[in-house]
DNA sequence: TAGTTTTAAGTTTTT
DNA sequence: CTTAAAACTA
């Protein structure tokens, strides 16, 4: 008892300290919620490296998400400057770094490229003939699943992901098609590691000379895969600790295989558990009202939560009428407590259920000059023009990337059409499937020529950037005395600037910012900043597409503001905290949806428990007794959860009658039912002449009020409508006198 | 072949 | 409401 630990061991209790001093035996700690799981495994780390002696190369830990492996590099560094050394990846991650390595063993080139799950349904829209875009889809989501589960298109157990006579024809074309372009998915991120570690033995060895220790984060979501993978790289000599919760898996959907977890003691025989149970994060209402809904789950082993932290005020079950009255209680909570001065903006976080849901509260908040942050749905990477962009650079590294080839090659339009398009791919395909070849020597039409010819001299240059001599020589040439929009900074940046804007993508997406009032080429300038931090070089760009393929969060400069109120779907807020929480959207229907019962209700069920657990001290659940959804309202039910929570740790108030505090409306909101004031941002007023450089000249028909400001709409005199952003488009306009 | 207009369909969660 | 496919025009 009276044991002297080192200082940095003091602030923790008894299991833990278990937990981070263990040796020998494989270890399972069974983390409860806000448990202090990751001040666990950083410490343990540190204890490792410091205590034990260990080389800090030899410690890979894995996470789930790219945020948690830095937020544990940064934790474990601030306890040791030596874990700097350590490996902490995603299992993606690791499985990248793995087959750059050792992918030539099975039959991979190192230059692969990653192909999201956008890709993978064109991958296979092109093999699958005369079936819908739907069908596709979900063909392609049952080889990811079979995938997640280790399933090869031969092995028998296929049936029970997809039981369908066509499924293993079609798998099986997949892959050999994926193979001869040479790159890969997400699952084999984790597959063909697995292979390459069994069939070569030598590998194997290598691997458990390096890796001594091996922990595992967020056990509960790894899948049937990553459980093999982690298998394979465990030797006999080898320490593993796996920190997991039951009760928050939460991505069974995408192959999150729970039994991982509750057969880690048969699998990794003889292995000590460790559980904590203390809760250091939340009052003991909030988790009362967390664990009374989990506790309805039946496979689940079951553990108890004891609150440090003590009583405090109860969770608020609010009953509104609507969705804009939700919006409007959620932003006079906030506005108040922070008016107040009880809190900051950045204590408080909305969860919803699904990323739609979120749009209400942005445009809500933009007016009322509530700051905020949307966490997670930005899907920056998924934009068409960001996708075009990776395409033509992916060219760059694989000239087989049939995907990349067939979105880029004809945009903007150069006369190169479906016909065209699909003789040089089978052309590729019958060679060594290198399509920039094929696409030199073979027979097209005049006008398919010319334009393939300018596609591919766009390619050959841009590979030139990829070399830092160059670059000087090269910079900015500029097109037709017009100056290119995109502007070069350095490293990688200048080869992404030429090849957008030398391919016309520049001044296409820039004339369908125009017409349809985005902001395509701000997002491509984006792509450009990002590319500056990376080096001129193929190493370099793949390098550049790896980290963009595996983390799509990757933190976008426009989003750092620092005091703000965090918008964030359910999924997203594990690992998180906030010290007051409102959990909106509480409909049967929306959460849980209609169609989850049995195994998918139990996981909607931890879903609600996550979000619950976020919260240190206020917690509030919102429910509404209508919602729209995408056509008119509908009357909701209130959520089966709401039902179930324990209501002594409850307090209700239905307020359907009318939520009807005005909302303030003050900081920098400007006022947007004022006709004259919105003309008078937008500078135009209904009736105005303008002249537009491609339209001509036309009419000002009326201006709308929008997120991103008002809109200018106008009608030609040619007889087209359209709208622009007034802001941002005002040079391309004349004004020209009153009508 | 490219661009425009009309019609239909689909909306969960993500490394 | 937004996006994709189909139909139509030039």
């Amino acid at each position: 008892m009276s044991e002297v630990f080192p200082a940095y061991l003091e602030p923790l209790n008894d299991e833990q300290r278990r937990a981070v001093l263990h040796t020998g035996k494989p270890l399972l700690i069974l983390a409860g919620a806000g448990s202090g799981k990751t001040r666990v495994i950083t410490t343990k780390i540190a204890w490792l490296i410091r205590e034990q002696g260990l080389d800090p190369r030899s410690i890979l830990a894995v996470t789930f998400t790219n945020k948690a492996a830095r937020e544990m590099a940064e934790r474990a560094k601030q306890i040791e400057p030596l874990a700097e050394d350590a490996m902490l990846r995603t299992f993606h991650s690791f499985g990248a770094w793995f087959l750059r390595r050792n992918g030539s063993l099975a039959g991979l080139n190192p230059n692969f490229i990653i192909y999201d799950d956008d890709d993978a349904i064109s991958l296979l829209y092109g093999i699958i003939e005369d079936k819908p875009r739907a069908e596709v889809k979900h063909i392609a989501y049952n080889i990811s699943r079979a995938k997640d589960y280790f399933l090869t298109s031969c092995d028998p157990l296929l049936a029970q992901i997809d039981s369908k006579g066509d499924f293993r024809k079609y798998y099986a074309r997949y892959e050999e098609r994926l193979t001869q372009i040479g790159n890969v998915d997400f699952g084999d991120l984790i597959i063909k590691p697995v292979e390459i570690l069994r069939a070569y033995p030598e590998v194997a060895r290598r691997f458990h000379d390096r890796f001594k220790v091996i922990m595992v984060d967020e056990y509960q979501d790894a899948n049937v895969a990553q459980f093999h993978l982690l298998k394979e790289l465990c030797g006999p000599e080898t320490y593993v600790c796996v920190v997991g919760d039951d009760d928050q898996s939460i991505y069974r959907f995408r192959g999150a295989e729970v039994k991982n977890i509750l057969e880690f003691p048969e699998k990794f025989s003889g292995a000590d558990i460790v559980r904590l149970e203390s809760n250091y994060r939340s009052t003991s209402p909030i988790l009362q009202t967390a664990s009374s809904v989990v506790d309805n789950n039946k496979g689940r082993l079951g553990k108890t939560l004891r609150a440090e932290k003590g009583n405090g005020s109860l969770p608020a079950l609010i009953y509104l009428s609507n969705q804009d009255e939700e919006t409007k209680f959620c932003a006079d909570k906030i506005l108040n407590s922070v008016k107040k001065k009880e809190t900051n903006w950045s204590d408080w976080a909305i969860l919803y259920r699904t990323n739609a849901q979120s749009l209400g509260f942005e445009t809500f908040f933009l007016r009322s000059g509530i700051p905020y942050r949307v966490v997670g749905s930005l899907k920056f990477y998924e934009r068409e023009e960001i996708k075009d962009a990776l395409a033509l650079l992916a060219l760059l590294v694989n000239p087989r990337d049939e995907i990349a080839f067939r979105r880029v090659v004809n945009k903007p339009a150069r006369a190169i059409g479906a016909v065209s398009i699909d003789k040089i791919v089978d052309t590729a395909i019958y060679n060594d499937g290198n399509l920039l070849e094929a696409g030199k020597n073979i027979e097209l039409s005049a006008k398919a020529r010319k334009g393939l010819d300018e596609f591919l001299k766009v390619i050959d240059d841009g590979k030139k950037y990829l070399d830092e001599k160059n670059i000087h020589s090269c910079t900015n040439t500029p097109t037709r005395g017009k100056k290119d929009i995109l502007t070069a900074r350095e490293g990688l940046s200048v080869c992404v600037t030429q090849l957008v804007n030398n391919s016309g993508l520049t001044k296409y997406h820039q004339e369908q910012d125009e017409v349809a009032g985005n902001s395509k080429l701000d997002n491509l300038n984006e792509l450009v900043n990002t590319a500056s931090r990376y080096k001129p070089s193929i190493e370099g760009l793949i390098d550049f597409l790896e980290d963009i393929e595996l983390d799509r969060s990757m933190e976008d400069s426009s989003n750092e503001q620092q005091d703000a109120v965090t918008l964030i779907t359910f999924h997203n807020t594990k690992g998180l905290e906030f010290k007051r929480v409102i959990m909106t959207g509480l409909e049967q229907g929306i959460f849980p949806r209609d169609d989850k019962k049995g195994d998918e209700l139990e996981e909607e069920r931890r879903l609600f428990y996550v979000g619950a657990t976020r919260a240190m001290d206020e917690l509030y659940i919102t429910s509404c007794k209508k919602r729209r959804m995408y056509r008119e309202s509908e009357l909701a039910k209130p959520s089966l959860f709401l039902s179930e929570i324990d209501k002594s740790c409850l307090q209700i108030m239905d307020q359907t009658a009318g939520y009807t505090r005005t909302p303030v409306r003050s900081y920098n909101a400007f006022k947007l039912n004022d006709d004259n004031k919105l003309e008078d941002i937008a500078g135009y007023k209904r009736g105005d002449r303008v002249s537009h450089e491609y339209h001509g000249h036309g009419g000002v028909v009326k201006i709308k009020d929008s997120a991103e400001g008002p809109v200018v709409y106008v009608r030609f005199d040619n007889g087209k409508e359209t709208f622009f952003n007034s802001e941002k488009l005002s040079h391309k306009f004349e004004k020209i006198g009153d009508d």
